[in-house]
DNA sequence: TATTTATCAAACTAATCGGTCTATTAAATA
DNA sequence: TATTTAATAGACCGATTAGTTTGATAAATA
């Protein structure tokens, strides 16, 4: 604490020899994720060995262990890379001021759906399929995929706030609750399309789920 | 087929040598599905080794592949030990009739609460569980999965159907659909129940469910 | 240029995997 | 009793696993 200025980054600081790429320069080190996100949304943590990513991403062992220092950092990574590119869908749907906050909803859902039709409806989400293995995954791992969770879920909820102000939906209805209910169910939506390769299960959950934030809770008979 | 007689059923058959022992009383086997449902519900099929399960339930290898002729076909017969113990359950709380149908279900629903809390939220559903690994599971497990999860639905929409010959919930919604919503969403507030170890998702997704029966749909604005 | 560190290649290792094989004992029939 | 099959034990096998090590080359500084 009295040592004078502690080197911030290391990325940053001036060393003697070959200096270290920028994370978005490392080119083998992009190759590995992408790899590992198709190999690990597909399938899971476990069912997915290290050489077969080496295989896919074109890579080898020295590479994979310089880039990561165990498979289960590399997961960790994954999680981050997944959810980087999933708050950025959610936040292209959820804050376009062209669409109603319902209609938002509805876009992310469809946009959803079409995503796991390219992939034949073979690849599902990286967290739920993470979180199934929770019991085999390092605690760190399923500490974050919770807080990820919460991320997803606390974006929805503010979305349905946006619904209840433009008045799309009652203002009696609890919108983090909601969104709660909405994530919950979705990833179950999400395992069994996989499970029976078709849109089906997303459409049918999609379906309760606005009728469900259709209704007037003093209507309702509790 | 112009043959006299074939025999229909082995274990009827009288042979020389030592008689095969009803499945019933085949000990070692009993004691390795057991030991197999505990370990399959709190990790999954990948994830579980057949020298686990030996050890566990204190038999050997030639034990286990006497009994199965792999560890996928003892899979299989997991999957069906499941189902029988699973219907068992809910065939206890859906055919109760000192409870109205809706009790029923929320009878069903608290059991399974107090089922996972038992065991502090780290053993799932077994069909969720492997519902998740279908991409390395052998094909005709997975069917078995989706027609078990039908089997589940088709019991729960039976006692929505009471429900509404009983005027607890309208007439007008598509049971059948409602209780393939109940299990889609269920398998996810499950996963999640077990990722965070705690009981709120179950409850949420319950609430939110009950909610959804509660509403006429021509009230609702779609 | 000499040194240092980053990056990558691939042989290698110890452990574990599902599954096979051989041997032994148990329980039935002929 | 001799024969046959069921049931169990556990050594063994080849393949695969995550991870280590060694060595080569690249890119920077001093």
């Amino acid at each position: 604490m009295t040592q004078n200025s502690p080197p911030e980054k290391q990325n940053v600081v001036k060393h003697r020899g070959r200096p270290r790429k920028a994370p978005d320069d490392q080119v083998a080190r992009k190759q590995l994720i992408k790899a590992g996100l198709v190999y690990l949304t597909e399938r899971g943590f476990s069912d997915v060995s290290v050489d077969e990513i080496l295989k896919a991403s074109g890579t080898t062992k020295g590479t994979f262990y310089h880039h990561f220092k165990s498979k289960a950092d590399f997961g960790q990574d994954l999680i981050e890379a997944y959810h980087s590119y999933f708050a950025a869908k959610l936040m292209s749907w959820f804050d376009n001021d062209t669409l109603s906050p319902l209609h938002r909803l509805r876009g992310f859902i469809k946009d959803a759906e079409t995503g796991m039709a390219k992939h034949d409806f073979r690849r599902g989400c990286l967290v739920g399929n993470l979180g199934q293995e929770m019991a085999v995954l390092p605690d760190a791992m399923c500490s974050r995929l919770i807080e990820v969770l919460q991320d997803w879920q606390s974006r929805t909820a503010a979305c349905l706030v946006l619904a209840q102000q433009q008045g799309e939906i009652s203002c009696e209805l609890d919108a983090a609750a909601m969104a709660e209910f909405f994530w919950i169910g979705w990833e179950g939506a999400v395992l069994r399309a996989k499970l029976e390769r078709k849109p089906d299960p997303l459409r049918r959950f999609a379906d309760g789920f606005f009728t469900l934030l259709s209704i007037s809770p003093h209507q309702s008979q509790g």
